[in-house]
DNA sequence: GTCTATAAATGGATAGAC
DNA sequence: GTCTATCCATTTATAGAC
């Protein structure tokens, strides 16, 4: 039988202290960093004392990781989100293109990125579990299909993996780099499939073959 | 008459112990961000006593400030970089995709990069800075030419902020991603030449009238 | 498991001498 | 301007009762 808190959580006992103290730590990680964000305020926020939060995580730099790497695994490139490699460039491209998109629109995991790299002095493992598990997945994807898509004959492409990172770099840049530093979107969720398109085309204008 | 100091100091008195804090908050501030730094470090690293720290600087915020604005012009675009209006397409084009690429690759923009962000939080202004000094600049300027060409007809530019952002994003995007997560390069200062070409080429290749 | 209370250390900022 | 010494608040982590 579902409670309302059963749909926001993430737990399977939504409402045991853990659970409250794992969501607490988010909030407050995501919103504020690993530095600012003490042990107390966590303890608060999640309504127990800071003895019981010690007694489910080591330490603070414990609850960090566990916590990070949650994000990570929950906004990484999941398994239904792949994208068809035996599709014609046009779909393939594209649909990978706005799943790119989508993904830096995501004020979610903009403050996930933004954490990951703020901290990455203390954490350096946690920048490259991120971008293996996200980010750089799609790209080896797009760089394995576009070195077969070179041997079929279907497109044309002599740096799979400089192509693929322009097609990511053309895709998600205008709005990457500038939400990144000043959190303001350029553009929103509506534009997303004509940004994709455009990308597309532009990327494809290139890489056909000249004959035929 | 110069001194050794000379050379790597960046204030009209380099030996003044001003400089001195100055140069150690850079590096300290730098290298492993606002919070862990310590004014007590600070001090240290500049072989001075903390009461002559706050003799200078109100207190740690201004000169976290202060420092992080001193990095934001020294790295923001100068005037004598600013490429040349009136050039050809292939000829600007490429040369900001140069100018944009040295700066992603650049060791020392990617810590004061890394800084920014992780202090975005804390210090919300500093990220727009940045942004509107560096590659903001550079992306307006890019805006700008696209729009003149488009209406002098010698290139076809429905949207010259999403082209002047694609640009961007292919020639800075497949290096600035990785490298902010991961710390490591994928290519090098030899691969600016052709990868701006690229970009270049690939660029006008769509941008470029059908009849011409 | 959970709480209150506290230990131990650190960091920002200042007092007062020279 | 510069130093030594210190205050005060905060923070991580633990002790011990229930």
């Amino acid at each position: 039988m579902a409670t309302e808190s059963d749909l926001h959580a993430d737990d399977a006992y939504p409402q045991s202290k853990v659970s409250q103290i794992r969501e607490a730590a988010r909030r407050l990680f995501l919103e504020h960093g690993y530095e600012i964000t003490s042990m107390d305020s966590i303890a608060a926020e999640a309504g127990v004392s800071k003895r019981t939060v010690y007694s489910h995580f080591r330490n603070k730099e414990m609850l960090f990781i566990e916590t990070m790497e949650t994000m990570c695994e929950r906004f990484g490139v999941a398994p239904h989100e792949t994208n068809d490699p035996t599709a014609p460039p046009e779909k393939f491209l594209c649909s990978v293109g706005k799943l790119m998109l989508s993904k830096v629109m995501d004020p979610r995991l903009q403050a996930v990125m933004r954490t990951i790299i703020g901290e990455l002095a203390a954490f350096p493992e946690m920048g490259s579990r991120f971008w293996s598990i996200g980010p750089g997945n799609m790209r080896i994807q797009v760089t394995e299909y576009l070195r077969e898509q070179d041997a079929a004959g279907v497109l044309v492409v002599p740096d799979p993996p400089l192509s693929a990172g322009m097609f990511q770099g053309m895709v998600a840049g205008p709005q990457f780099m500038p939400m990144i530093f000043t959190g303001d979107p350029v553009w929103t969720v509506d534009d997303i499939d004509r940004i994709a398109r455009t990308a597309t085309a532009q990327f494809l204008a290139t890489h056909r073959p000249k004959d035929g």
